[in-house]
DNA sequence: ATTGCCGGATTGTTCAACAATCCTTACGTT
DNA sequence: AACGTAAGGATTGTTGAACAATCCGGCAAT
């Protein structure tokens, strides 16, 4: 690589950076973070007049930030009743689950043909989720565990994939919130996580694969069942 | 079950008829189906100013409706530069198989556990697309084809799997759109369906997947070969 | 306890206005 | 002729005001 690729190839990635995003789409942004982090519980309003005045934006500007945000799960609009944070239901959990066993097990049978980075960060985030755990830190790990599940299905090499993923594993933080104290549903998923990280490392891809089934069947059991509990 | 109950059930079954729509979210149904049925075709720039009088809607409210869909994949919003109807690339279409291999082949290997009538609605789907072939209805022989393949993926039973399924299926509308005459892409799989139907039905759920991939390998390549051309 | 009515608060939509941005055209320079 | 620059026009992005539509809570009557 010569000497004036590499400063246009370090210029290239400020690219994105470039980009500039509308009012609109920097409200859905700060919306989103904040759903997904909890400052804003499930079943939470969000009042146009309270958001827009926090935010500096008018009705109008918020109103757009709000249907972007419609898709995503994390929100729902009511008819003249407004927008209102998620709250998962035990159906809504099940069927994450459900989505989350096709995509996830692809990526992971698949990744004889993915690209090593893909595989890299597999491993690469069994890590950030044992820091965290060290450090303490069990939100850090819940992050850490979601984006190693997000990394099994971006073995796939799918951008819609990877899309899809991250919408459910968003939506599935609205479970967790709602189910409080976060280290009983992710502690006893680390070992797991590191012994699927190593079945891959392997090349064994559908003992993994099997796996991560059970490990998914485990944590939806354990999730459901503190679900029904907090619903009651 | 009670007479009393059995009205009450009939009563329910209406409940979704009563679901009232924002004006914004009218208007983008009618922008979907415009996109998905082909009229607004491909690279098409959709003018506020004209789309808001042709459809007798203020900008605001179009540009609710604008933001509803720009998660669908159909439409793109560029900055300063208005929303256009989605040109696929070769990328997006390998893109789109790449997501649907998985969840298709998980439906029919969970078929075994999937409601009759969801294998049922399969046969269904098959029958529809024999019908419009037989009445010389290409577009229609493409509509029942991607129903037919909604249908394998919603043998899983999940809600976010067949609403990501709609969505892939609605953008792959885009790629059929560019590449014209519908009936050399959806003929040749009308055999294809019926014997991965009949597959499903002798319950042997390895065979059909085995068989569809087959056959989703040979539509990506059918296609992409003349995408290819087509963007030259 | 249930039902009906009213008022207040909020959402849904429209409109007008202005700032920001992009594209096209025209002009000047090389 | 080709290129660069500036200006103008069209359109998008945002704001704010206004009004209609809807919902919810409180109160009164049965």
């Amino acid at each position: 690589m010569t000497a004036t690729a590499e400063w246009a190839s370090r210029l290239s990635a400020a690219r994105p950076a470039l980009e500039r995003a509308s009012t609109a789409e920097l409200v859905a942004g700060v919306l989103r973070e904040s759903v997904i982090e909890g400052s804003l519980p499930p079943g939470t309003r969000l009042s146009e007049e309270v958001i827009g005045q926090a935010l500096g934006v008018s009705r109008n500007t918020l109103r757009e930030a709000f249907r972007l945000l419609s898709h995503e799960n994390l929100l729902v609009h009511e008819f003249h009743r407004g927008m209102f944070v998620r709250r998962l239901t035990a159906a809504d959990v099940a069927d994450i689950y459900r989505m989350r066993r096709p995509l996830e097990t692809a990526g992971l049978r698949a990744a004889g043909s993915a690209p090593a980075e893909a595989v890299r960060e597999v491993a690469r985030r069994v890590e950030e989720g044992r820091a965290a755990a060290e450090a303490g830190d069990w939100g850090g790990v819940g992050t850490a565990n979601m984006r190693f599940h997000g990394a099994l299905a971006a073995l796939l090499g799918s951008r819609r994939v990877d899309e899809a993923m991250a919408r459910v594993l968003a939506e599935l933080r609205l479970a967790f919130h709602a189910v409080g104290e976060p280290r009983p549903f992710h502690e006893p998923y680390l070992d797991g996580n590191a012994r699927i990280a190593a079945l891959l490392a392997e090349g064994k891809y559908e003992r993994a694969a099997d796996e991560l089934l059970a490990y998914l069947d485990a944590a939806e059991a354990q999730l459901l069942a503190t679900y029904d509990e907090r619903s009651a």
